[in-house]
DNA sequence: GTCTATAGCGCGATAGAC
DNA sequence: GTCTATCGCGCTATAGAC
């Protein structure tokens, strides 16, 4: 059943992603990591650095895609259609393989990681990705609403009332349709605040 | 300003709830919070047994007020009616002076607190308040909206789009009324599925 | 109730053989 | 590319004086 042996340097990413993500990353030595590779912590030392340095190889990708984002709303109109583009954008790259693992990583890990520079750097493209969605300006409910829309997108992936019963598709599909529910209630309430 | 000396053993909790949620359970040590108190690490080990022990005397209050709003819950018919009485609990709840405070600890650092007893029964709990507001056996968007219901509450409080532009009292109206209408929004759509 | 001093451990990281 | 061996550090926790 499925690949044998994949180059040690992707092992090494695999089992850490893990660890770190259900045991904590300060919780998780290199000795677990190797442990559970069956090498020694020197292996480890080999293909990364740094603790810090498998980290960081974990969100090349993610920042790249994130800033993708971030970039072609900007050259958009500020429309509902823009908006709800930039929605179903961000559920293709949390669908896509790793993204919605490494970014639960993250999330679990928010102040293992303060100071570590690419995990601040995915936190303020998170709030630029927030801000297409509505601006600074705008009432507390709607800015509340437009930050909701992609925290549910993540919390779809990551609470669980029962992780057998659906398949990840159905997931994925629920998530998107949450998160545009949530936006146009957004700014339905914008266009009419009184009807609150 | 404010109150002089409280008794040590308060400083510690305020303190070590402060640094525990700012840098994480781990990172922090308790030289760290001896440091910030202007006492020494031993004089922390007179008040608590281990530094577990500071996390668990957070949570005795909390793990009590949620257990109330369950049996509570327990005791009433499943109407719409009382799923909302229960979110307004919640947002009560939140809104007592520590609470949100001790809950976005907990969410910070829900990895690093894996095993410890206290914080699975806050984790258990949670999903007992989740099943006052659906039950197991509906839809996945159904049962995604229940649990983000709460999650907003939550992430109104922690996830902050301007920390100084809002009164605590403008959030917690706020959080509640986004809550209440992923929940009107979750048994719309269970009544009258083909609608979606 | 707080101190000084220290035990005991596991951690991240490195050196150098194979 | 992986090993054995080891360094130096900071941690939780304890003992015992004041």
């Amino acid at each position: 059943m499925g690949e044998r042996h994949a180059d040690t340097r992707s092992r090494i990413q695999d089992v850490a992603l893990e660890l770190f993500t259900e045991h904590g990353y300060e919780a998780t030595s290199l000795r677990e990591i190797a442990e559970r590779l069956g090498v020694t912590k020197a292996a480890l030392y080999y293909h990364f650095k740094t603790k810090e340095d498998i980290v960081a190889s974990f969100m090349e990708d993610r920042v790249a895609a994130l800033e993708e984002i971030v970039a072609w709303g900007r050259t958009q109109p500020k429309t509902d259609a823009t908006r709800r583009e930039v929605l179903h954008r961000y559920a293709e790259l949390l669908a896509r393989s790793n993204s919605h693992r490494v970014m639960r990583f993250l999330e679990r890990n928010q102040t293992a990681l303060r100071g570590h520079p690419r995990s601040e750097r995915i936190r303020d493209i998170m709030f630029l990705v927030i801000d297409l969605l509505s601006d600074r300006g705008d009432p507390l409910p709607v800015r509340l609403k437009s930050t909701l829309a992609i925290f549910a997108m993540h919390a779809t992936w990551f609470i669980d009332p029962d992780p057998t019963a659906y398949t990840d598709e159905e997931r994925s599909k629920s998530a998107l349709q949450i998160a545009l529910e949530l936006l146009d209630s957004a700014h339905a309430e914008r266009a009419d605040p009184a009807s609150r």
